[in-house]
DNA sequence: TTGTACGCGTTATCAT
DNA sequence: ATGATAACGCGTACAA
């Protein structure tokens, strides 16, 4: 068309005030331009990571992105999704790889393009791209063992609460029967802020049979539980070790580095991101990324040697 | 209908797959049951709060919720805030009061269902909840002021960066000015992650001139600047005192409780989602809910008397 | 280049 | 109670 006519267009739909109806859009051309992303809250840096680096990318594409919380409730989670299906979504973004067998079939049934972050799996229901926990609990698990700590204690939500913190606990088991032939408590805390959850774990802790080092379920919990370790007169990491997960922002202002375990989290993102964006637009990607970690020794625990 | 016929529809849509689509719900009654929401960013426990109050409510009513983050860019906050408007939201929720004139006419030419959250206004496009920044600014110096403390500064965002940063910075200015007849000195710190940036505004402190007391935008920055103060070797809060600001989950666990403003979030969420919901179904709510701050004394200022 | 007709899946209305 | 039909606003395809 020629551009005289073009500006007169524009110009008399500003004057109008129009806006183009995305739901008309989406109806006509049978999907919309939403991406469904499911998460289990806002309240873990580590979510907000992940989906910083993907909501970039897909805006830069052109879509919007739905944000949904499951609160680590499969059956919600399930419903929720159920939910966002109705909107025929570009694609659909799912933490972890544990969703319910009903879930799974009907997204495989809609041939909704789907992206498993977070965790990985041979079979994913599309594409995953995540890291693999059971390893990195090992890996950790394994640094420290060798420093010389033999009772270790890990504090996190209840077992079958959090599926990746179930198979982190079990890379650390595997470690520390592996180095010492010893077996690891596991110290389930309740709801509440993270920090909270760190003292409250610490506080749960026998006085006998007490552990030379307690991994927690991330960096957060952990400084709440270095708080209340040495609010009862312990020294760490004399008297005992104290280990985190993720190597979030905080630890980087602590005046002790702490021992913790990085996670691609903001490369997880974009890597998932993009890897989707081409399997919506029909070509193949990768279906299964194993990002990896990186172990970072620190001063809350022992030395090496 | 019969309640036969009824079961036999609904057998023969699950063994069908079917699920409704939402785009064309939309399409035929002219507006979705999509509540957008715009907020800064997702990595401040601030909003997260906000929206955890918020999402609950709209779910339960019946609404998805479409979560934009505006990174403080005001021309990005009307662009995409633009774009959710093309999907007919049953309503708008922004941060804050600061939006740009174009952006207010059209939310007000459209006669969509808007609510401001997080700062207050005698005039907002639809209905707001927050709180009076300059004001909790001003309760928190007067506070510090009367403390002794004379020589304040405030460290956070560059100046019109973050208006309710500039507001409560505004109300510390006054509490200052009238106590001590002193100004408030304030050092903007490059964006990164709250924890360092607190510790990166005390190490732009002037060696000469050091202020004896140091407002944060918020409890990260002040923990993080906290740790820098002790690695330079003073002690607070003898030498310097430390201010923080929203009373987050964060100073529950430190040794030393820290001097802050408690602000209600979760109950903004709450109180301005079912306002919101009024609003929607034709009632008329309050058209502004200022909600009050707790000020919170800590040992990171000193003690009274 | 411009115009016109049809279909997307749902709701609403009207007739049966 | 049920069946038929017209919107809703946009994309697309075909005709002028």
């Amino acid at each position: 068309m020629s551009e005289a006519t073009r500006r007169k267009v524009l110009a008399a739909a500003q004057a109008l005030n129009y806006v183009p109806n995305s739901n008309a859009r989406a109806l006509a051309v049978a999907n919309s331009s939403i991406i469904g992303i499911s998460v289990p809250n806002l309240f873990n840096d580590v979510f907000a990571d992940i989906l910083l680096g993907m909501r970039r990318t897909f805006e830069h594409a052109g879509y919007s992105t739905l944000v949904q919380t499951t609160d680590y409730d499969p059956a919600r989670e399930e419903r929720l999704t159920e939910q966002l299906l109705a909107w025929r979504p570009a694609a659909v973004i799912l933490t972890g790889i544990d969703q319910t067998p009903t879930l799974c079939a009907r997204l495989q049934a809609d041939r909704v393009p789907t992206l498993q972050v977070w965790d990985v799996t041979d079979t994913p229901i599309g594409i995953c791209v995540g890291l693999d926990h059971y390893q990195a609990g090992a890996d950790l698990g394994l640094y420290v063992a060798n420093l010389g700590y033999k009772r270790a204690a890990f504090v996190g939500a209840p077992q079958g609460t959090d599926p990746r913190a179930d198979r982190r606990f079990a890379g650390l088991v595997t470690a520390f029967e592996t180095v010492h032939r010893t077996t690891v408590q596991r110290i389930a805390v309740e709801q509440g802020n993270s920090y909270a959850m760190g003292q409250s774990g610490i506080n749960a802790l026998q006085k006998t049979d007490r552990p030379d080092v307690v991994f927690f379920l991330n960096d957060n919990m952990a400084f709440g539980g270095m708080m209340a370790v040495e609010r009862m007169g312990l020294s760490v990491p004399q008297d005992i070790g104290i280990v985190g997960f993720n190597d979030l922002d905080l630890t980087s202002v602590l005046p002790r580095t702490m021992t913790t375990m990085a996670t691609p989290r903001r490369q997880m993102g974009l890597t998932g991101a993009r890897n989707l964006l081409g399997l919506i637009h029909g070509v193949r990607p990768e279906p299964v990324t194993c990002l990896p970690c990186k172990l970072v020794p620190g001063q809350t625990t022992r030395q090496i040697g």
